[in-house]
DNA sequence: TATTTGCAGGGGGTATTTCCCCTTTTTTTA
DNA sequence: TAAAAAAAGGGGAAATACCCCCTGCAAATA
């Protein structure tokens, strides 16, 4: 019986050893590489190697993230599955992550037997959803994902420091007018009607980092 | 020859599985306990089990946090040597934990070798400091500490929120003026000009939780 | 080709924030 | 217990933020 290969996708390298050691104790899966970021991926497969049916693929890396990587996955290699892994559940994190293509979404504090469980789900159905990460989708669909320009993004990361509006137009090179109808664009889009109120927003659904 | 006994303190049972594997490798070492959170550390000591030489400590846990029960050991077991590990090496936490007596602090993403070399640098010396822990000592140390009263952080709280600040001062039964007052002392205690510069600057030195 | 859509910019007004100056009362502390 | 500091409040003004309605232009599209 030929195992199935998996490859991990993780900066933490005793997680990540960890995890080794635990998928290669099951019967079913073998651990065919360790890559410690998400340019990694990307140099792995450029060259050629060994490829995976499944890719555990962290969130948080440094260099390229695991957001990056799965969409790079899905458009190169798109019969590859990936499953998320991450440290916390935060709801725009989660979103972003299945959005690029993920196929399914386990937080890292899990049992063992339950990595294997959705292991064996992905297998069999394709995808493995939590009933946690379920909830999150069903909130998400709901209401209409919001969607910046460029214009607009370069604006709010601006605006998330202590410039004036009027120093922003400046740093963009555009009339303070121009910057205000920015605002009021993304004041809309947001729902928000105070500066506080759109900073708060965009560090809140990760929009922009701290 | 006696092993040094050892208590891993986690929440993530993969991760904490991980460390326990690793450790008991180690020739001088052992694990002796596995714990989940803090209340778990109280529980155990209370129930008077095999005490150990080191513990190593997660910071972000349910229940009870790393900080508080090494505050909590500190108290009933000075003798203990607590080593923090975490994800994230944020500044705050990591002078929280130092503050809280922990003996050193370890970023979850190390090299085994290192977890090795620190655990024998905290039998030899007492202490494990990276030049990463020790740049944010010596930074924090060379800035004195902000402190806020217990109304000044209140309207802080206020104050990242989209209320605007009459909105604050109603909620705080306050005149608007008393509370303008409040924003000229924090802008002060902070070095900033601005209202989001505060709240930035309170999200960053997580004085104010997102 | 006519029309919509997106981007850059403007006029003008109100609300809020920021920053000075100040007084009174209470609480700390020397 | 007298002096100092902190807490609460205020006047007034300039800067900034917020909001609505409007123009011109170019590219996309119908």
């Amino acid at each position: 019986m030929n195992k199935i290969p998996i490859i991990i996708v993780d900066d933490h390298v005793l997680f990540s050893q960890a995890l080794n050691g635990l998928i290669n104790k099951f019967k079913s899966y073998k651990v065919v590489a360790q890559l410690n970021n998400g340019q990694e991926v990307i140099d792995y497969f450029n060259a050629d190697k060994e490829t995976a049916s499944i890719i555990l693929m962290d969130v948080n890396m440094p260099i390229l993230n695991g957001i990056k990587a799965t969409e790079w996955l899905k458009e190169n290699r798109p019969e590859i599955k990936v499953l998320a892994l991450t440290m916390n559940d935060d709801e725009p994190i989660i979103l972003n992550m299945l959005r690029a293509g993920a196929c399914g979404y386990l937080l890292k504090d899990i049992h063992p037997n339950t990595l294997l469980e959705a292991l064996n789900q992905i297998m069999r159905l394709g995808v493995y959803y939590t009933d946690d990460v379920a909830q999150t989708l069903v909130k998400a669909t709901s209401q209409k994902p919001i969607e910046l320009k460029d214009r607009e993004l370069h604006f709010l990361t601006l605006a998330c420091t202590d410039l004036t509006y009027k120093q922003i137009a400046e740093k963009m090179f555009l009339s303070y007018k121009t910057i205000d109808g920015y605002r009021e664009v993304v004041f809309d889009k947001f729902n928000v009607s105070s500066r506080i109120g759109m900073v708060l927003y965009a560090l809140k659904e990760k929009i922009v980092e701290l």
